[in-house]
This record gives structure tokens, C-alpha cells and sequence, in this order.
RNA sequence: GGGAGCUUAGCUCAGUUGGUUUAGAGCGUCUGCCCUACAAGCAGAGGGUCGGGGGUUCGACUCCCUCAGCUCCCACCA
């Protein structure tokens, strides 16, 4: 058979995957099979392919095509997320590039923009998965921001507004000044940083709004706020500050009066014990605001500046608002002192700016409800997470769930389908034509123009978390009564679920929530976490470090099975990965092994009469065994979700057994012809390994086995079922294993004695070996007699468990050299013994342990000293020898 | 500040209820090989007192305590 010398993946896999799209072999619908779902962790619509998906896909497909080969109906259902900050802003800076700002345009100009560029730039990210073989369902490929899936997210919102659990409040939000919008607590991150103490003295009034000459101090990192001041805050027990209660103080520069409050809050011993409360500025002064009914004056606008509330440095950024106050606090002798100061500061997750904390009007959802059940799904073990300590993690959020702010101040989402009335009262209704009805009943003038939409969109996390149901029928989402379509029957609950830690709260608890809400049950039963892809030093991947490669160029270099296998070969669930590239290298290498295996078996021809040699037929038993054994282990790593040790075991099987092994024993001495049962036998393993492998290396093994089989194009191993386990012969094993340590053995004294692998050589042979074996161990070393008995003269000498080998290698052999080698080896045996000896004498050992332990270090005693006395023997020969 | 986890060969990691483990794998390293499947290969070899210390136990990589180092998550002491 025609087979080019070199695998060639590029010109493999692209004629492999049109096949597949052809024949549309990826397409699912409900049949009488058990199905198995898995819907895609949505990328963002306009992200590109990196490192993480390559993981977290390739992990997808080798679990979905695993399904499909064990007879399931497999679905994976693929799409993308409309990302609203991230496409939001990205569209933005293509308008800026091209000198149009946001605020000059309209919100429909705007999303007409945006959607342009979703048409042209959206969904690149699904065309690169096909790259990589993901055997996605692409017929049901959906956007979280499709009509459909869009009415989902608002039926949705109106839901739970009906059930009371959707509220409007002004609260203090993480405000994120660059994109003016609101941002989760999730999208924050806090890191320590290196800032300023200002100890600033604020006068106490003379209750006329003049200063009188005392005064307290309080200590702060943020003067710009000063302005905002709402009153100072003592704890009520601190004695240093009673002489302060009831009394009044003026802000320095603007001599506002502010009073002095008490409040537990206030840590006695951490800076001054005076606090300054700056309601609008401060999560926490908030809610001190809110229990001693303080004002609540905000002087930093939308955009981080200071506003005219300020009444100074009006129209300054916050940072630059810093520096000229403190200048100012100099000036006035208001500042006492600063000092240096690490605190933890919010910083966009995104784009690392800080984050304001600002008081706005946002939508919330209770969460409290939805956080308990989706707890339980999770303790009371209905959903497993792999690996399991991701359960802590959870268990900590949910119970600390506070409510989850749903609104964004955007454009590009789902618009809030809240509607005012102009005397300020709100309707919510799913269209605008209902929240007009809605609003006749409050009000029977109302024109449709008299209605204001909410200008906010909700969060994008709002419309994910909504993913395994509403792909498969979006008008359930919101309409509880609605009964679910036959997709939505037949696939949810989806099966598993591989995506990254970091959204487990984002995505992975919500989607619970809604799964509970609306479908009364989980939306899957497995949750893979897999690591964070990493550079090779410990480094994550990053644009700006330039450590992140292109997974399209490493497919287009290595192909995509080697990547693959790459990526799943540094992978156990939960640890991060260190990538490198020879991983992928190796993932090559492997490919080209399988490859030149099936060169090498395609060029054998059958020779009908010839008879089966010995050690052919025992190759083949011994095969067909460890075959068994493996497939049996193979599928016990599957269902612990061990994929990398599923992998590497069929790698060793692989490359080790079959080729090195195996091939290598039936491989016809002439190079000529094979006997017929041999031949069938080897291409039956063939095809059984290719299937085995196939869920991990789509590609290679698809083409191998139409080479294999001559199989017509509508053909496709990826319906081929998973070889079963069958029986297997563990004493076979267990022999073969020491006939291949004894081949290993004389191998290695052909390497120290240079002695060439085709020279013949023979072998004495004592001892514990099942001798049916022989004829592998005459072949695998190339030996041409093996004697049953023990070897003398000059020779090597060397013990395979209790079996006692002797190779006999006239005038080669250094006599001071092997003595010294079995000076070695005795000497580490008898220190064995010792220790087994010590055990053995030891009373409390020897009554407190189970038998079979006890038995087994009997067994390792008498080896030991057989061991021994095969030495002493060598070495006592060796003597005699060299005395002559 | 709270919580979780990690520390085993040069590197990345297994080690599944403490005893057939005299601690394994892959990669890398070293030695020898182009023998017609494969040098992207073949055949071998070396390499670890399982982070330190203590304890429980007949027995500890495995359980407990403690110290050290690292990582992640949560947390706005101004």
C-alpha cells in the first residue's frame, strides 16, 4: 500500500474535517440513545484563540468524542458570549482610531457600529476551534446576544422582578471610570499598594462655623475626598476621644461644619481612632452614613474629576485632586503629617485601572435564595467538582453571597427592560408594547413616548448563566410554566462541564442557580476545573510578556493531534499548566510513531501457508492481554476524569508495547512475509489502538484507520466503538514482564561490553521463569541458545527477581569488573535483608500485622537470600578463576 | 485579616481508604547505535535520605502537630 514516508497533519486534517462537516458526523438530534451534552464555555465573540481554550477544548472533544464511541448520542453544543465591557470598549477604541467618540453618537448609531464589527470580527474564535478538530454540533451554534437567547435574558429579568427579587438601589458600587460602568465585585481585584497616610487636623467649631484653637487629627489615604466628609467617627469607648462627642468639626479648606459620631466601626488602635466618614465614597462609610442618617454628597463625577460639589479642585482628577490637596493641606497647616502606607486597592481585572467606589443607582438580584439551593446541588453531591477542594471554595462564596449587581452602564448587551413614567414610577415588561399597557393601568395618558427605557444593559454574566438551558430552548428562561421542547428534554441536564476555575462563581454557581430556578434541576453533573495555561517559567500567559503563542501557528508547525496531546500531557485536572513547546514536540513525535508503525505493518504481506511462529504466537497472547488490562485502565482514569493518565497510558501501550515490543517479535526476520494469523492479529491490535486513541488524536487515527481498513468517505471512526476490556491472562503478564527484564538485562551487558545487538550471544538460565517464554527472550536479545542450568567461566552474571542469569562472554570480560559490580550487588542485598530481618524479629511486627504482610516479607527474606547466594556463588567462581 | 491548597529525580507531575513501593512516569541528561517503519528514531544508564523538625503506629511519601517556603481564593482597617 501506497503511504507517504512522513505524516503530514496540515493536508490530514483539513481534508478530515471537511469530511466530517460534510457528512455533518458532529450533528446530534434526540433519538432513543442516551445522550451526552456538553455546551461550550461561550469565548467571547470577538476574542481570538490563545492557550486556555486549546485546553479547555481539546479536554472538551476528547470527552465528548470519548462519549460518542461508547455508543452515546454526544452533542456539543458550541457558541459565543457578547462580552459586553470587553466588546464594548473594543469597539470604542476602533471609533476613537477613526476620530469618532462614544458621546458624540448615538446608542443606535453606536450598536449599529458594534454590530458591524460582530459581523465582520465575531466568531473567528469557532472557525479557529475547527482548526483544532472540536467536534462541536455547529448547526446549533448559538450568541448569548441572538434574538432569541436576548428575549431569554429578558423574560428572565421580568421574572424575577415579578417574584420580588429583583430591586433598584443606590449603593456603592465598584465604578470603573475608563468604560463608565459599574462593574461586579468579581471584576475587582484588590492588590496591595503603595500609597500615602495624611494625617490631617480638622478644628472643632465653635458652633458658629468658626474654628476654635482645638482640634483632632484623623488619618486617611485618600485627602481629595475630604470635601465629601459626612462627620468623624470615634468608637464610643475610646477614651482618648470622649472629650470629642457631641461636638462639631469644620473640613479643612471649605470649613463645612461636619459632626463628631459614634460607632463601633471604628478600630481604636489602627491609625488615630478618628475616622472620617465619606458616605458617597466608601462602601463602609456608607453604611455608617446609613445608620446615623448622614448626607451623602458626591463629588466625583462619572468620569474620576471632581465636581462642582467639591467646591475646590473642581474638574481635577482624583489622582491630581490627591497632590494639589495635600499641597494645600501644607499650606493651611492642616497637615500634620504623612507617611508611607500599603493598602489594598480595587483595579479593574480587565484593563488594571482602579476602581472607584462610587454610590450609583444600580439593579440587584437577591441572591440569598438562589445561593442556598445551589449550594445544595453541590454539598449534597448531585454535582461533582473536579477536583474536589473547588468545593470549599464554593461553599465559602455561596454562603457569603451578597446580592449581585445586574445592571451596566453600556450599550452593547441586553437593555434593562425597565420603562419610567414620567412621574418617576417603573413598569417591567418583557417588550415595550406590554410595559405601555402596564403603564396605562397607572396612568391611562400615557403615550409610548412618555415611557423612558432604563439606559443600562445587563450584566453579561446575566444572559451565560442561562447557557445550557437557553441554547437548547430559549423560551423556557423566565416562563417556568413553559414546558420544555424536545431538545431541552431530551439534553439537559448537560453531562459535564470543563471550564476554568476563576469563573466558577461568575458562571459556574449562577448557571446552578438558574438550572434550580427554572428547570428544577442542575444544569450538569461533572465540573472539570482545569489550571490556568502558564508559560514554561511559571509565568501567565500575557499579551504584554509575549510568552503567549499562537495556537494556529503551533497547529500549522506541529498539527493539530500533536497539540492536543501537548496541552493534555502537562494537564491534571485543577493544577496550572506550564506549557513548553517540546511537549507539543513530543505530541509531533508520537504522531510520526504511529505513522511509521502502520509503514512498517502496511508493508507485510501474508503468506498463507506459513505456519505461526513460536514467538509470534506468544506476542500475540501477550498483546492481546496487556491490551485488555489497559483498556480496563484506561477507562477507570476516564471516569475519574484522569485524562492525562488515560493518555499516557495508551502512549506506553503504544509506543512501548506495541511498537518496541511487540512489532518487534512478529516483525518477520527477512523482512518479507508473515503467516496469516500473525498478520490479522497485528492489524486487529492496530485498529483497536487507533480507537483508543482517536477521542485524544482525531485526526491521525481517522486517516490511519481508512488507510487500515480501506474504508469508503462516509465512513468514520469516531462511530466506532470503544474496544472492550476483555479477559487477560495477569500470569502471562507478570512473566513476559521478567522475560523482558532479563531481555533488558543482557542488553545492557551488550551496551557495557560493546557487543553488537546482531552478534549472537548465549544465556544460562536458573531459576523461577516460565519457559514457554523462551523463544521471546531468544529473539528480543538475539540469543542464540538459551541453556537451562548455570553458567560458569568467564562471563556476567546477573539475578532477575530469584531467576539467576549467566552470560557468557569469553575473552571480554573484566574479572575486577564484575567482581566489583557484585560486590555492589551483594552488599545492597544484604543491607535489604537486614532491614527485612529487623522487621521480621520485630514481635510487635510480626503479631500486630495482617498475615499477608507478614507472609510477604518472608517471601522478600528468602529471595533475598537466594539473591545472596547466587552472588556469593559469582563471586567465589570469579576467584577460582582468577586463581588459575 | 480569613480560608484552601501545594512542597516527591535537573524540569513537570503520579503515588486512589498507612503494609507486594526495595518510591514511579514523561521530558531532559549521559553512553552506544543511521541494523531497509521511525535519528521527530533505536538500545541502555545514571539520577530522589519524598521541604525541616517532632509525634501517633508493629510499620509513615501516605495520619497528627509544628516550622519554613510557594500558590490560589475571599476580604474596601480609614
Amino acid at each position: 500500500m501506497d503511504i507517504s514516508s512522513k505524516y503530514n497533519p496540515a493536508e490530514v486534517e483539513d481534508k478530515w474535517y471537511a469530511r466530517w462537516l460534510k457528512n455533518r458526523f458532529f450533528h446530534s438530534e434526540p433519538d432513543s440513545r442516551e445522550p451526552y451534552t456538553i455546551v461550550i464555555p461561550p469565548p467571547n465573540v470577538t476574542g481570538i484563540l490563545h492557550m486556555g481554550h486549546v485546553l479547555n477544548n481539546t479536554l472538551n472533544d476528547v470527552l465528548v468524542r470519548k462519549a460518542r464511541m461508547d455508543g452515546r448520542n454526544a452533542c456539543w453544543v458550541p457558541g459565543t458570549d457578547h462580552a459586553s465591557i470587553a466588546t464594548e470598549s473594543k469597539v470604542v477604541a476602533k471609533l476613537a482610531a477613526e476620530g469618532i467618540s462614544k458621546e458624540d453618537i448615538t446608542r443606535e448609531e453606536f450598536l449599529k457600529y458594534a454590530w458591524e464589527w460582530k459581523e465582520e470580527h465575531g466568531g473567528i474564535i469557532l472557525q479557529q476551534l475547527r482548526k483544532l478538530g472540536a467536534s462541536c454540533d455547529w448547526d446549533r451554534t448559538r450568541f448569548t446576544m441572538e434574538p432569541e437567547l436576548t428575549k431569554a435574558v429578558v423574560a428572565t429579568f421580568c421574572h424575577f422582578y415579578r417574584k420580588g427579587m429583583i430591586y433598584r438601589g443606590v449603593r456603592i458600587v465598584n465604578w470603573y471610570p475608563k468604560a463608565l460602568t459599574a462593574i461586579s465585585d468579581d471584576e475587582v481585584i484588590h492588590k496591595d499598594t503603595k500609597s500615602c497616610f495624611y494625617h490631617i487636623k480638622y478644628y472643632i467649631s465653635d458652633g458658629k462655623g468658626k474654628p476654635t484653637d482645638k482640634y483632632l487629627v484623623i488619618a486617611t489615604t485618600r485627602p481629595e475626598t475630604i470635601m465629601a466628609d459626612a462627620a468623624i467617627c470615634v468608637n464610643p469607648a475610646d477614651e482618648r476621644h470622649r472629650w470629642l462627642h457631641g461636638k462639631k468639626v469644620l473640613i479643612p479648606l471649605i470649613d463645612r461644619e461636619i459632626p463628631v459620631i459614634e460607632d463601633d466601626y471604628v478600630e481604636m488602635d489602627f491609625g488615630t481612632g478618628c475616622l472620617k466618614v465619606t458616605p458617597a465614597h466608601d462602601a463602609h462609610d456608607y453604611e455608617i452614613g446609613l445608620r446615623h442618617n448622614l448626607p451623602v454628597l458626591d463629588i466625583i463625577d462619572d468620569h474620576g474629576c471632581l465636581n462642582e460639589k467639591a467646591r475646590i479642585l473642581v474638574g481635577e482628577d482624583r489622582f491630581e485632586a490627591r497632590k494639589k490637596i495635600a499641597a494645600l493641606l501644607e499650606e493651611s497647616g492642616n497637615l500634620v503629617k504623612t507617611e508611607d502606607y500599603v493598602s489594598p486597592i480595587g483595579y479593574s481585572e480587565r484593563t488594571n485601572a482602579v476602581i472607584e467606589p462610587k454610590l450609583s443607582a444600580q439593579w440587584f438580584l437577591k441572591m440569598q435564595d438562589l445561593a442556598a439551593s445551589a449550594l445544595a446541588e453541590v454539598e449534597e453531591g448531585r454535582i461533582r467538582f473536579i477536583p474536589d477542594k473547588y468545593r470549599n471554595t464554593y461553599r465559602h462564596w455561596m454562603e457569603n453571597a451578597r446580592d449581585w449587581c445586574i445592571s451596566r452602564q453600556l450599550w452593547w448587551g441586553q437593555r434593562i427592560p425597565a420603562y419610567y413614567l414620567p412621574d418617576g414610577s417603573v413598569v417591567v415588561e418583557e417588550t415595550a408594547e406590554k410595559a405601555l399597557e402596564a403603564a396605562r393601568k397607572i396612568n391611562p395618558g400615557i403615550t409610548a413616548a412618555d415611557l423612558k427605557q432604563d439606559e443600562d444593559v445587563l450584566d453579561t454574566w446575566f444572559s451565560s448563566w442561562l447557557w445550557p438551558i437557553s441554547v437548547f430552548d430559549p423560551e423556557l428562561p423566565g416562563h417556568p410554566e413553559h414546558k420544555p421542547n424536545r431538545d431541552l428534554a431530551y439534553y439537559y441536564p448537560t453531562n459535564d462541564l470543563v471550564t476554568a476555575p476563576d469563573i466558577i462563581f461568575f458562571w459556574v454557581a449562577r448557571m446552578i442557580m438558574a438550572g434550580g430556578e427554572f428547570m428544577n434541576e442542575k444544569p450538569f453533573s461533572n465540573v472539570y476545573f482545569t489550571g490556568l495555561v502558564r508559560d514554561n517559567l511559571g509565568r501567565k500567559m500575557s499579551k504584554t510578556l509575549g510568552n503567549s503563542p499562537d495556537p494556529l501557528e503551533l497547529i500549522a508547525k506541529y498539527g493539530a493531534d500533536a497539540v492536543r496531546l501537548g496541552m493534555l500531557l502537562c494537564s491534571s485536572a485543577g493544577n496550572d499548566i506550564l506549557y513548553d513547546e517540546s511537549q507539543i514536540e513530543q505530541g509531533r513525535n508520537f504522531c510520526g510513531k504511529i505513522w511509521n508503525s502502520w509503514r512498517l505493518v502496511s508493508g507485510w504481506t501474508a503468506d498463507e501457508g506459513a505456519a505461526q511462529p513460536e514467538v509470534a504466537s506468544i506476542a500475540v497472547r501477550w498483546f492481546d492481554s496487556l491490551l485488555s488490562k489497559t483498556i480496563e485502565t484506561m477507562e477507570d482514569h476516564y471516569s475519574k476524569f484522569r485524562i492525562n493518565d488515560a493518555l499516557m497510558a495508551v502512549y506506553r501501550l503504544f509506543w512501548d508495547d506495541f511498537c518496541s515490543t511487540y512489532l518487534e517479535l512478529v516483525k518477520p526476520a527477512g523482512g518479507k512475509t508473515v503467516d496469516k494469523a500473525t498478520l490479522e492479529a497485528t492489524v486487529e491490535f492496530f485498529d483497536k489502538l487507533l480507537k483508543l486513541i482517536h477521542p485524544i488524536m482525531p485526526f491521525i487515527t481517522e486517516e490511519l484507520w481508512h488507510l487500515a481498513g480501506r474504508r469508503g468517505e462516509t465512513e468514520t471512526i469516531m462511530f466506532e466503538r470503544t474496544p472492550a476490556a476483555g479477559e487477560y491472562d495477569a500470569h502471562l503478564l507478570e512473566s513476559f514482564d521478567v522475560a523482558r527484564e532479563c531481555v533488558n538485562a543482557v542488553r545492557g551487558i551488550r551496551n557495557q561490553k560493546g557487543i553488537s545487538s546482531r552478534e549472537e550471544m548465549s544465556l544460562y538460565v536458573e531459576g523461577d521463569l516460565d519457559r514457554s517464554l523462551l523463544p521471546v527472550l531468544k529473539k528480543a536479545a538475539n540469543l542464540s541458545e538459551i541453556i537451562d542450568g548455570e553458567g560458569s567461566g568467564a562471563g556476567s552474571q546477573f539475578v532477575v527477581g530469584t531467576l539467576k542469569c549467566f552470560v557468557p562472554l569469553e575473552g571480554k570480560v573484566d574479572m575486577g569488573e564484575e567482581r566489583t559490580k557484585l560486590e555492589a550487588e551483594l552488599e545492597y542485598q544484604r543491607k535489604f535483608l537486614a532491614g527485612v530481618r529487623a522487621k521480621l524479629s520485630n514481635q510487635a511486627f510480626v503479631s500486630h500485622a495482617p498475615a499477608a504482610v507478614v507472609e510477604s516479607e518472608r517471601k522478600k527474606e528468602s529471595d533475598a537470600l537466594s539473591r545472596i547466594a547466587s552472588f556469593e556463588e559469582a563471586l567465589k567462581a570469579i576467584d577460582n578463576q582468577s586463581n588459575k
